[in-house]
DNA sequence: TTTAATTACGAACATACGTTTTTATACCAG
DNA sequence: CTGGTATAAAAACGTATGTTCGTAATTAAA
């Protein structure tokens, strides 16, 4: 009936962090209740305003960190790298690799910015903008030198982020292909075509060996 | 306190139906109250059980309802194309125009599938898997006859949902681009690359006239 | 050792929820 | 006109929600 043994402070907030993410994630953040999370960290409903001023609050939290650090790790990934070929390419190992690695995280910033009170979502939007203009610049870049040619960088841009975004709806570890494999074929499809005519094939490293097996989803 | 004048109701089942599907797209299915739908339609919550059994019933009718009709539509579209390329073009083209004419409907089955019960949201995803497995079989076609060269054609047909799907996150009917010239766009993104690199012009029509313009989100 | 700050419990609060029931009116078929 | 059915109001039900509060025990600082 009061503080238990062993309470931390700091070591609870991770735990609520931890099955908060993978609560939004299964059930939504509507959906989930904070008895339901304050049971799975261990503790009841009441204590968690020990370590979070609101539910909104710990929402928001998780998407603004998990933002802040996709920004970082892309620059840190860019760093160095001035051809716009060799940024396009690193970008788009970067996305797929993070992706893949962060699957819950994204897809809590992507399905539960309607969730986030106003302020906080414009918040969020700048910051996924910012996002989307480190992939247009590249491509601007890119068509400035000459090295490009790109019907239009926005919808480009666009459909490069939805496409590789996708791989983490789908994505399984254990499946028939590795992150790399992943990662080459987006590459390949991003600079070739998703559909190639029998015309175009020519300076193209051979095809992939894969057989078109489907995978189960 | 009893039935009022002009009380109708299929056409209350249908306001009901809209209203559904604006609030669930703007608020999420959680989020939606009984109440507030119901307020929405002009009637009291209670009224609304004389047309849905429950709440749960309600979104699956919508998601149920438009997956039938985007397939049965998807179907008319390809009907009388046997050329792969052709039904390529007719896919990407349907796609497209579906999803900036229905963008709310698309919009919940995404994101709604795991508010579905499990039986469900069996049905849905069988039914999504269906729509998939129709742009798998047209890639499989066009790679069996030799006229596609595609590195898996399954990881390219979700590749290439993904990218179209994604046009009804930011495509507004009064911006830069038209229907027409995001279909036009992407067609040739997915045929020839999202990013061309200056060796691999030749044989394309002349990029067109579009500046790189950012619009906003 | 004393003191203050942390941390959690347990109970409670006000409100909101989906749903059911009862009742009364409007509509329609005979 | 009459009788049955469709439709809505109104009130209520039981439950769940996010959040607050007072209290007690643990830890860390003095």
């Amino acid at each position: 009936m009061a503080r238990t043994v062993g309470s931390n402070g700091p070591k609870t907030m991770e735990a609520i962090r931890k099955a908060g993410l993978r609560l939004i994630y299964s059930q939504g953040y509507e959906a989930m209740s904070l008895r339901r999370l304050a049971s799975e960290v261990g503790i009841q409903a009441g204590s968690l305003y020990n370590h979070i001023t609101t539910k909104q609050d710990l929402l928001f939290d998780l998407i603004k960190v998990h933002m802040d650090e996709l920004l970082e790790r892309l620059d840190q990934a860019l760093d160095g790298i001035s051809d716009p070929e060799d940024r396009l390419q690193a970008f788009i190992a970067f996305h797929v690799g993070y992706h893949i690695a962060r699957k819950r995280e994204v897809f809590i910033c992507y399905s539960e910015l309607r969730s986030l009170e106003s302020k906080n979502y414009e918040i969020v939007v700048g910051l996924r903008q910012q996002y989307e203009r480190k992939l247009i610049g590249i491509l601007d870049d890119g068509v400035a030198s000459g090295r490009f040619t790109v019907a239009d960088t926005t919808v480009a841009a666009y459909g490069i982020l939805a496409m590789l975004t996708g791989v983490c709806t789908w994505f399984k570890p254990a499946g028939r292909l590795s992150k790399e494999e992943v990662t080459g074929i987006y590459t390949g499809m991003v600079r070739h075509g998703l559909v190639r005519g029998v015309d175009q094939r020519a300076g193209l490293g051979a095809p992939t060996e894969s057989p078109p097996v489907l995978q189960g989803s």
